[in-house]
RNA sequence: GGCUCCGUAGCUCAGUUGGAUAGAGCAACAGCCUUCUAAGCUGUGGGUCUUGGGUUCGAAUCCCAACGGAGUCACCA
């Protein structure tokens, strides 16, 4: 079906019957043909001249001759330096397409039989999600769907960071300032007023401090000592401790917090299949120090605090048990992956988290091989760069911080302007209109963040987010429309929709060669865990279609044959945009 | 300073296991709606792939060094 494994077959024997050696497939470079050059796939004959014995131009031409001659389906061929340009026949393209067209999973890889799961989102209950957790949620989002479509057995997790100092700050200021106020008397989303009392809370912060330091102390002594803070301190104590009235406060917020987060996630189209507590996991990790602390592994220091050494290894040293006994972060993380590996029996994890945690990671690894576990080769920390701003950092002190609930509404509202300024949704009610709107503002989101390098920083441009004219979202989706609207119409006509052996042009055998790609694309990206590599090549593929849309006429086409393979080349063009887009979470309207 | 990552057109980004004359979009300019949706298409201009070495038939890609930028090196998570 693929014309590569195809010609990679024919070469071999090529090989063989010329020269009288036997060649792995991997020594074979095939790529396809620069548009410039007639053809359709190149030899690359460099890496066999070896066993030529020939000049490159001489190996190319006897390579060609022979493939020609011996394999009906190779057209004919040139050569160009090193390169041998093969033109496969039209017969061959039509062959391939009809195979697509009845391969039902299609882009569906084999089923490795490996379980793979994937924790993203993780955030703090103190704040609302903003674009750096967009990035963090759409990737993670994403590799899941890709890992699928690569044929593991996926798991997508998040961790809950709901306890800690941070989720006390925001109670305290609360109680001190709120008057008892919910989320519905204010008008907000939980989330977002649980955030504005965490802000609080650092003003009155600051206004203590700048107490203590008027009254002669330093600031280092007064941002130590400030009452609130100790308040907020103590109240963590009392939560660790079950205090009635702090834990069921904490419940109650977080609760409010909740509910903003799931409306978060559900207009991002985003989900999980467990989600994980930090107030329920955090004691887990203690037994797995305690019993590294017993084997040598770690060492105590005279205040009882428990560490790691890993000097050894170019590393620092690492803390694992606070003096007074309770656990850090890299604690519960040691207890977490332990937990999930021995309930799951996962065959890898992988962590979507910011690129600021590139150590943590490192040192989680490496503690669990001194523990002991083989496993611990099969964390994969997925670490992406960070979202800016033209102005620079997000920074919430200055107030740059972009908030997810907002970005959203602010897509779904250019894509109505847009909409309604190119006038295009005639007979659509009010209900149709508004789904539209919220595709469309959504699909350039995503497929904005999505179609970069993970792990490179990436700018994010207010201005240029809302364009969406060229490589965006909303092109791959018109793009799907307006072949829709095509077949729609056909569809009346009682047309015949076939691949049927019809003579092709030059752009349909790339457009077909293209299409079988999908597959490769799919290995591609999940062996990178980068969506962006699929982002790519759905733009690619619609860019395609344009252009060819453009110079050919379709439905005019008055031989029917060719018109019923043309119709089933551009189904398959939507359908394979439609699983692409589909791993990055955006769908594709049928009208717009 | 140690470690990790990045450096490609004015801007945002692609660039397959090293392959041909390094590609898109945006911005600028010039065209194309009587024709299946102009959120489109065509054309023009725009490059020391940060720099310098090395590896080889061949380097944006691999190795080394320098320069520039980001992150991190907490009894925060």
């Amino acid at each position: 079906m693929n014309p590569v494994q195809y010609l990679t077959g024919r070469t071999i024997e090529a090989l063989k019957a010329l020269y009288n050696t036997d060649v792995p497939a991997e020594t074979l470079q095939f790529q396809a043909t620069r548009k410039e050059f007639e053809g359709d796939v190149t030899l690359v004959v460099f890496p066999l001249l070896r066993i030529s014995r020939q000049a490159p131009e001489a190996t190319a031409e006897t390579i060609g001759r022979w493939l020609v001659e011996n394999s009906g389906e190779v057209a004919g061929y040139n050569v160009v330096k090193g390169f041998l340009n093969i033109k496969l026949s039209a017969a061959f393209w039509s062959d391939v397409l009809a195979k697509i067209a009845a391969d039902k999973s299609f882009g569906q890889l084999p089923s490795t039989g490996k379980t793979v799961m994937v924790e993203f989102s993780s955030p703090n209950t103190n704040k609302p999600l903003h674009l750096g957790h967009v990035r963090n949620n759409l990737l993670g989002s994403s590799v899941a769907s890709l890992l699928s479509a690569y044929g593991h057995k996926v798991i997508k997790v998040n961790l809950v960071n709901d306890r800690g100092i941070h989720i006390c700050k925001s109670m305290l200021a609360w109680l001190k300032c709120g008057n008892g106020i919910t989320p519905r008397e204010a008008g907000k989303k939980g989330d977002h007023l649980i955030g504005d009392y965490y802000v609080k809370f650092n003003d009155l912060l600051k206004a203590e401090v700048a107490e203590l330091v008027a009254g002669g102390m330093s600031e280092e002594e007064a941002e130590k000592n400030a009452p609130i803070l100790k308040e907020a301190q103590a109240m963590l104590v009392k939560w660790e401790q079950g205090d009635e009235a702090v834990v069921s406060l904490w419940k109650k917020m977080n609760g409010w917090v909740y509910e903003g987060f799931d409306e978060t996630y559900r207009s991002l189209g985003i989900s999980f299949d467990r989600t994980y507590y930090e107030s329920q996991t955090y004691k887990g990790g203690k037994e797995l120090v305690s019993d590294g602390l017993a084997r040598g592994i770690f060492y105590q220091k005279e205040d009882g605090s428990v560490w790691c050494d890993l000097t050894g290894d170019g590393l620092d040293q690492k803390l694992l048990l606070r003096g007074d006994g309770t656990s850090v972060y890299m604690t519960q993380d040691l207890g977490t992956a332990r937990q999930r590996f021995e309930e799951y029996n996962l065959d890898e994890h992988i962590y979507v988290v910011g690129n600021e945690q590139n150590y943590h990671f490192q040192v989680l690894k490496l503690i669990l091989k001194k523990l002991g576990f083989k496993w611990a080769d099969a964390i994969y920390h997925l670490s992406y760069g960070m979202v800016e701003l033209p102005e620079g950092k997000m920074k919430s002190r200055e107030g740059t911080v972009v908030d997810a609930d907002d970005l959203i509404e602010k897509m779904y509202n250019t894509a109505r302007e847009t909409s309604l300024e190119l006038g295009k949704l005639e007979g659509m009610s009010e209900a149709e209109q508004d789904e539209l709107f919220h595709t469309l503002g959504l699909g350039a989101l995503k497929y904005f963040i999505i179609k970069v390098d993970p792990k490179k920083t990436m700018l994010f441009d207010p201005k240029e987010s809302i364009d969406f004219n060229g490589n965006t979202g909303p092109f791959i989706q018109y793009t799907h429309a307006r072949i829709k609207s095509i077949l729609r119409k056909v569809e009346e006509q009682g047309c015949r929709i076939e691949a049927c052996h019809a003579p092709l042009i030059a752009k349909e055998e790339n457009i077909i060669q293209l299409l079988a790609l999908y597959p490769d694309k799919i290995r591609e990206a999940g062996n990178a865990f980068s969506p962006a590599v699929i982002a790519n090549y759905a733009y690619d593929l619609a860019k395609e279609f344009n252009q060819y849309y453009h110079d050919t006429q379709i439905l005019r086409e008055s031989d029917e044959a060719v018109r019923s393979q043309r119709l089933e080349l551009i189904r398959l063009i939507a359908e394979v945009l439609v699983k692409a887009m589909g791993i990055l979470g955006i769908r594709l309207p049928e009208r717009m």
